[in-house]
DNA sequence: TTGATAGCGTGATAAATATCACGGGTATTT
DNA sequence: AAATACCCGTGATATTTATCACGCTATCAA
């Protein structure tokens, strides 16, 4: 299971095999069936996560019970609850498996030690971090000027191996419109 | 004008004098008036900017001439287009002033030698960035579930030295409704 | 095979929101 | 001082969306 974080680190941060046994070293592999958490509200975020297969996905649960999904995650994507990870507080989140997947886990003090040591590791996270904070804005830019329909076509053709994956009620969830709405609005514009 | 962002770097950051000499070298004061832009749409993005004095806001233009608020700034904040700044590609964003504004510059290359060799700033600008990025997780939090009740009391209690200074009608493009119904959904709840 | 469940579509209705329009007040500019 | 622009509230109306309800289909487990 490790070889595919083994080569997704060679390529994306160039490191050395030395450097992939240090990582190795630290890795702890885990399969995870659908549906079960891999982080629940109120737990402390403890781990960094890897997906080697499948697919999670980040969400709360708001007081009505509502499920609001923060993220998808699929192959060769990071996925953690990084606010309850960084304070170490409870988490307000859950991460839960919507396919039977397979993760890396690295623990905290174990991923610090990584980054100290491992410059170039470091570095490529940190341009990964970039890169998900450019992300959230442009989320934030879709969710507050994009009709439902611009939300759906741009989820399509922006995650087009989530979007296939996903039931669409999640991804109307993901939206924030209603899984009806989503519904109709595909339907209507795919007539047309 | 140097003095705030030394007294802010101090407390923040725990920089010695050297090391705030070194900062100070580097940074280019400016003096902003209201409506002045700091990034116009389509310029490369090649600083990061400390704000002293006053308030700006970062928003984009849709293509009917919307302008959607994405962030304000005020004194002790930061505000670039980080997509921008870090691809090199032209700006989808604008910066302007709400308020005649005092800021202080750094240009790229000079940011990142200061990363290098302070690492006390590099390690402050991390956490930033972290908490920046739960921040927007948030932001997104809200955008899909709550009200506009909700958001608006929301970004009323997290943001009261915003909310107070800028116009209502800003900050209805920030939540993403128009402002007619953010002035009619105040006016409702305070009536009650 | 049967029963349970998940996912999707869709009708009917209510609620929320956007849009257009206008006026009044206040600040800003000339 | 007058003219202009900005900001906010609010009515009227159209549009969009949520909510509730129901049925259909496919899948999966007992």
């Amino acid at each position: 299971m490790f070889e595919a974080f083994e080569i997704y680190l060679k390529v994306k941060a160039d490191l050395t095999a030395d450097e992939l046994d240090a990582v190795r070293a630290v890795c702890v592999e885990k399969k995870i069936r659908k549906r079960q958490y891999l982080l629940q509200e109120g737990d402390v975020c403890h781990y960094n996560c890897f997906i080697v297969k499948g697919c999670l996905r980040y969400y709360r649960v708001g007081e009505d019970g509502t499920e609001y999904i923060l993220r998808f995650a699929v192959e060769n994507w990071w996925i953690s609850d990084t606010e309850s990870y960084n304070t170490g507080n409870p988490s307000k989140s859950n991460i839960d498996a919507l396919e039977n997947s397979e993760v890396i886990l690295i623990d905290k003090p174990d991923f610090v030690n990584l980054m100290m040591t491992i410059p170039k590791l470091k570095n490529f996270i940190d341009r990964l971090k970039a890169r998900s904070f450019d992300a959230s804005q442009n989320r934030i830019m879709s969710n507050i000027s994009y009709t439902t329909e611009e939300k759906y076509k741009h989820f399509m053709t922006s995650f087009p191996d989530i979007f296939y994956r996903v039931p669409l009620g999640m991804i109307a969830s993901y939206l924030g419109v209603s899984r009806e709405t989503l519904s109709r609005v595909r339907n209507q514009f795919s007539h047309k």
